[in-house]
DNA sequence: TAGTGGTCTAGACCACTTC
DNA sequence: AAGTGGTCTAGACCACTAA
């Protein structure tokens, strides 16, 4: 059996997809369904909050319900770590950046926080070290204007970071060039990467942080990075809007008959 | 102003997470909570239906709310593509993959539906030829027993795949070896690969489709498969259940100085 | 048949925005 | 003050499951 507020929100999701209602437009007040006899004020408001859910508008007290516009996503490829980005000091970085990207640069406002923390299971295994070791974590939050888009925490052995800029904590993100500026300065450089990543619905505190819409999941993203002899330098737990990103990657299609040793 | 129904989903979910409802164990029944003074019985539902969008209990009637048991994710890398899965014949893909996943292979269940189809716009700009060009499409719908996990549909262009077995609407999945060994025998042998995924709310449709539990999202893949002189033999659309799968990308830290190509 | 969650109503009241 | 969506109630009734 259909649910009367589940044929609702059918009917105005088909009239959203089909653009009778564009991004920006506003849809019909509750009272207003209430009172053509779509069903009583909790029924309709039910429908509403599936349409919310499902992504394709927002309400708001005192606004109403206006349809959702679709942001294009941003297209993560590997290119963003390449390394004249950061071993090449900032002005490099800023006409890469502008370059890979092909529209204005405009430098993301972002926190940062560094602390010293017992690694978590997930964590002390990125690292290749005992649980509740400590560890070195480094959380930014990400905006793009005021609205957060993603958060990114780097962990770090201490006998690699103890004595640089990252443990640090002053404001600001880091210095020039970054973390991988500042490792490659110590004495490690950055030569291959593992990202892992899955997509999950947020928790109530995430729901908060990055003040996502109603329903939108997040991807988390796990980035292994390592130096030339296989050790792990960096463990990082990326949290993204789901909306704002895809990632890309290419890569050769591998041959164990051949090559004999797998990929990578 | 915290709303009655999120703090009692709240203090609901902490005590999921903290394990003192175990995966599997049963919540309080919405009536009992109610005589408990937690609120009408529309607020303790709200609650219960907040804390299935969050993945974390399902409902049925006549069941009750019961904690949902956490799936393992399915690692997915670039060793699934090995070529000796499919250019050498079953029995080799049989111990490949056996090998590589570590545990039972299980046959997965698969239905498959080949079509003429008019490219959209999507579809066209993946396999670079105008927009309403007829391509074959080949559906599958992938399950793990009974419970739907994965779509994927793969787009050929049709001087690629005519006369092949990919068009041969017989049933079962498209003969030995797959369609790359189709692809293979017929002259085009697959080099490289990029893939783009990226998550979202499923639709209503997609929803029934996979039967996804309330609240989980879906994450799309796009997968373009090249040969080695660049040509597009492949594009295919993937949608996937998110709490099944996590994808991992191995790959070298790009240096544009260096080598004066980017990456590929 | 008894017990579970799901839907729906009619209405009161609250929180936020705009005028 | 007027108008928007959001919360909450009390109760009726429905759909599905298990005994």
């Amino acid at each position: 059996m259909v649910a009367k507020w589940r044929e609702l929100a059918d009917r105005l999701a088909e009239q959203i997809r089909s653009g009778e209602y564009a991004p920006g437009a506003q849809l019909p007040q509750i009272r207003d369904l209430v009172e053509a006899g779509e069903g009583s004020k909790s029924t309709v408001h039910q429908a509403y909050k599936a349409l919310e859910a499902e992504g394709l508008v927002t309400s708001s007290r005192g606004h109403g319900t206006v349809v959702r516009p679709r942001t294009p996503l941003k297209r993560l490829g590997i290119a963003r770590y390449d390394k004249a980005k950061w071993r090449d000091g900032d002005e490099v970085a800023f006409i890469a950046d502008r370059v890979a990207s092909g529209r204005e640069y405009k430098r993301n406002e972002q926190t940062q926080t560094v602390s010293r923390v017992e690694a978590s299971d997930v964590v002390a295994e990125g690292l290749r070290i005992p649980v509740g070791s400590e560890v070195y974590a480094r959380a930014r939050l990400v905006k793009e204007g005021t609205q957060p888009t993603h958060t990114l925490t780097s962990y770090y052995r201490p006998e690699h970071v103890e004595g640089t800029r990252i443990v640090d904590p002053t404001p600001g993100p880091a210095g020039r060039g970054g973390g991988y500026r500042v490792l490659y300065d110590a004495g490690y450089e950055i030569d291959h990467m593992r990202e892992a990543l899955f997509a999950r619905v947020p928790t109530a505190d995430e729901v908060k942080l990055l003040q996502l819409p109603s329903g939108e999941p997040v991807v988390e993203l796990h980035r292994t990075t390592y130096t030339a002899d296989g050790t792990v330098i960096e463990y990082a737990i990326g949290l993204h809007a789901a909306s704002r990103f895809a990632w890309e990657y290419d890569f050769k299609v591998p041959d164990s008959a051949q090559d004999g040793k797998g990929q990578k």
